[in-house]
DNA sequence: TAGATTGTTAATCGATTAACAATC
DNA sequence: TAGATTGTTAATCGATTAACAATC
């Protein structure tokens, strides 16, 4: 991570599908690529292309372009994804279940070390090995194990309890499923993922283009 | 939807978050509320609120501020709550089936009509009272039924084709889980959730901030 | 009326695009 | 070397914030 200066958050949201291309790329035996080439691809400007790269770095080479796998790799260590985290996933309804099953997660390098729920029904239960324990031992659980990421998927109205005790025991980020701003001090990030938010971009979308008469 | 001009992408983005808590004010008997005091909560600008809001009309009354529950419902229109869609999901792995479980949705006024898979172990089982169907008869099923909207839970390798079927028979707006970029044309929507991305994105963050130490 | 707060214009800030010298 | 393509600066575009007259 070479050069300086803060990052804005519009690069950062770009990186992921940088990553993504790049590994697609690599896939596809492609071994070098140009800024241009690349935006035919992607659909960003080649000018921005080269703009998000060389705030990590100089990657490329005049006259050449970017080296494929090494740009990938760069870049997949910028996004941390060289690293391990030990995760625990609160709630273990529908969303709770479906990440705790969602395959990626786990070579991307986040690795699930406990579920909870409240509901006796659940509690007990066996999710690929693990098995679901009560969320009154998550305090305990949390002192006695160093976790990095909680990932919240229980109801909003429970949503920011549950985050403060992770937060009072030391958890770093949270990637939160309830729909719901969680309040917490800055150095925790939380990551949101709102369903119904998307939904309803998707819905007005729909309604702005006069596509959709009912 | 008064104001004409066209509405940044930036501004749609806010808009279901100004829904989400006009609607926690309803449910405080809020009845009125400034844009300065909606910013202290919200965490917008109340400069950028007003400006916001006016793309879309007048709501708001000199010396007074705005209405709770006039510009809830106004927003709810604006982002097309007040229509009803039929949906279908494609793919009912563990996503798919999060997905057809999500409550919020029906609330929302997507209604599901079908599922589909191609597993033989999936077809044929209840998810919500609806039979998962085989994925070979999506294309009939679509041009017997008129559907809205498609959503897609299946591996990002076949992500495309069930996207072609469905734009082929006229389905207007596609919810996209698989995470890959999809081609469609202008007059179709896609709106993707790409969990991936998101838990790069908290990854990043992570380690930027310098918290995270191995 | 006086006070409050909007709607809206102007100023600022930040992000994207264009251009091109540097250089492989 | 000549051609290609980067890294980077400058120009443009768009989004956010500030300011204030209009008005309830």
């Amino acid at each position: 991570m070479a050069k300086e200066t803060k990052i804005s958050m519009a690069v950062i949201r770009r990186l992921p599908k940088y990553h993504r291309y790049l590994g697609e790329l690599l896939r596809k035996d492609i071994d070098r690529i140009s800024s241009k080439e690349l935006s035919e691809r992607i659909g960003f400007t080649a000018s921005q292309i080269r703009q998000d790269l060389n705030c990590f770095g100089d990657f490329g080479q005049q006259g050449y372009g970017y080296n494929v796998k090494d740009l990938y790799d760069q870049i997949g260590k910028i996004l941390g994804l060289d690293k391990n985290y030990k995760t625990v996933i609160v709630g273990a309804g529908n969303i709770g279940q479906a990440v705790a099953n969602y395959a990626k997660f786990e070579k991307l390098g986040f690795h699930l070390q406990a579920i909870f729920d409240k509901n006796p029904k659940l509690v007990g239960i066996k999710i690929r090995d693990i098995e679901v324990k009560d969320v009154d031992c998550l305090d305990t659980y949390l002192k006695e194990n160093k976790i990095d990421i909680g990932i919240i998927c229980v109801p909003k109205e429970h949503a920011q309890s549950i985050a403060d005790i992770m937060i009072k025991n030391g958890i770093k980020g949270i990637w939160n499923f309830a729909p719901t701003d969680l309040n917490a001090p800055d150095d925790v990030i939380v990551e949101n993922v709102h369903l119904s938010e998307s939904l309803m971009i998707l819905s007005y979308r729909l309604n702005e283009s006069e596509l959709f008469k009912e």
